[in-house]
DNA sequence: CTATAGTCCAACCGTATGGTTGTACATGGG
DNA sequence: CCCATGTACAACCATACGGTTGGACTATAG
């Protein structure tokens, strides 16, 4: 029994992958098309293992997978690890969107007071 | 004129502040009450001065703001920036979901092919 | 088989991060 | 007024991060 709701340290990984220009570039890339990171590598101002490292971040995150394909790697983006952020992101604000929800319900007025 | 759709930099901030359970958990709170920052360092066994870093690190996120009252301050969670940070999340698989879309269009059957 | 394209990995380097302690300053209570 | 409370900030430390170069391995092309 785990006492969060939700794995942080998979949080910490995906929110930390997303927490830069490049990393959110490879993304969206390969949302558009899957590519090999020598493709990916040739799109960036440094060096292929830099690329390769940043991949591995998104990789670690679970944001990417990497499909062997010959001597290329494809990267392919994992839509439902996107998702799954967006949702740890809703998750923040429960309680408030529920106050809120409550509020409005209030000036519906069915309360009795 | 902006090469980016939006400020990459403010991604960067965001998601990094993002990226940290402590962080995460002090923006729960937030949501649920208006705490001051030692109410809050109260609740995590660290040092005023690190809970203090960590509310600094999410007020230059913009994701929470800090209210003067007295000799305390208040630390108030800032909605609206969760929901830029998802708006940030859905645009980088807009041109996936595009083509997810266009392909059920296929699948709906209304072109002549 | 050999050469090369694609990838991975380790070592290294400067800087940022997440924590600490200590000090300084403002505010409210007795 | 004085003191305790709440906050801010600087200095310091270990470790992580983002980048580099160089070397090793695999698979395809000739």
């Amino acid at each position: 029994m785990v006492v969060h709701g939700f794995d942080e340290e998979a949080a910490d990984r995906v929110f930390h992958a997303l927490a830069n220009a490049t990393r959110r570039d490879i993304l969206r890339r390969s949302f558009e098309t899957d590519l090999s990171v020598s493709q990916l590598a040739e799109a960036y101002d440094m060096s292929f293992a830099a690329v390769q490292k940043h991949v591995a971040v998104l990789e670690r995150a679970g944001l990417v997978s990497k499909e062997n394909q010959g001597r290329e790697r494809l990267v392919k983006a994992e839509a439902g690890k996107l998702l799954w952020a967006r949702q740890a992101l809703d998750d923040l604000e429960v309680t408030w969107r529920e106050r809120v929800d409550q509020m409005s319900d209030l000036l519906a007025g069915d309360s009795g007071q």
